[in-house]
DNA sequence: GTCAACCCTTGCATTATGCAATGGTTCGAT
DNA sequence: ATCGAACCATTGCATAATGCAAGGGTTGAC
């Protein structure tokens, strides 16, 4: 059983680690926490502030900010929402979504570059082996409202 | 392919995600960054700042501070180094050793449950597969100087 | 004995974060 | 219709984490 943890620990830093990196080559000013925040944003329609923070699980006034600094780096766009004068919505612009796309293909390659050394076996037997993994934290939390970290794709 | 990074970067999101919940259930005021630090200090000689600030991967000033908040928490201590004046060792004190145990005790416990869950036979491919994907990245980056993130275990 | 290299520290700047207070907006109940 | 509760974004204040640059003490080699 230590085997099991000890080597998921080791995979989960590692695959941290290249994403980390991945990041770093396409952009090496972008923060973790600004990427996510993009990540967030892209592929869904426009989010008001609150739904992103919500979905970042951090705190509004995080949140605020954090739109601020996308915003003045012209990743991001603020549009005053024409159904509620009191809301917000929050877009990529072109260029926050190429960035975007740009670091998930990178970050793809390199965890394809190591998956490709893997015997063929192996890299059948992980696919199975995570799905299961991944089942079993859906069972075991159910769903996550207070988790918002927890995402099992 | 795709299949097999998606289902690596769920499951490191998982890993990360139990682990970050292990060390809130354990102590709420305790930072990931500082128990990084004191994970580094534990089960090692004690160790001048500057080795820690490299095995961390930081510059020299952020583990000053660090030391100084984990100190003034009484989690660790500095101690001047009897064979050089200008260096001076870190290490932990008993109670930041405990609580390094309790952490990291919880969050074996938090896997493991997971883990339980898992049929007997994707457990042990998971095994096999974790280890050939560290084998793999031993193999694609023999060692990593620049990169103390990286830490194969 | 001098000087370069090393070591820790501190000042300054920036990002990330939460809590609390605030002013504007919406909506339901009266 | 209006009034108050709930919602929304924002800002002030505090703290952690981080890097760069400068500085003062210490060591060691030449």
């Amino acid at each position: 059983m230590r085997e099991v943890t000890a080597s998921l620990l080791a995979a989960s830093r590692l695959i941290v680690a290249l994403s980390a990196r991945a990041l770093a080559d396409v952009d090496e000013t972008l923060t973790l926490p600004q990427l996510r925040t993009l990540v967030v944003l892209a592929d869904r329609p426009p989010l008001k502030l609150s739904d992103l923070a919500a979905e970042l699980g951090v705190n509004p006034s995080t949140a605020v900010r954090m739109a601020d600094r996308l915003a003045a780096a012209g990743l991001l766009a603020r549009r005053p929402n024409p159904d509620s004068r009191r809301e917000q919505l929050l877009l990529l612009t072109p260029d926050g979504r190429d960035l975007v796309r740009t670091v998930m293909d990178r970050r793809q390659a390199e965890i394809a570059e190591l998956v490709g050394h893997l015997p063929a076996a192996d890299r059948a037997g992980l696919v199975q082996a995570l799905r299961s993994l991944t089942a079993a934290a859906r069972h075991t939390y159910p769903d996550s409202p207070d988790h918002p970290g927890l995402r099992l794709g």
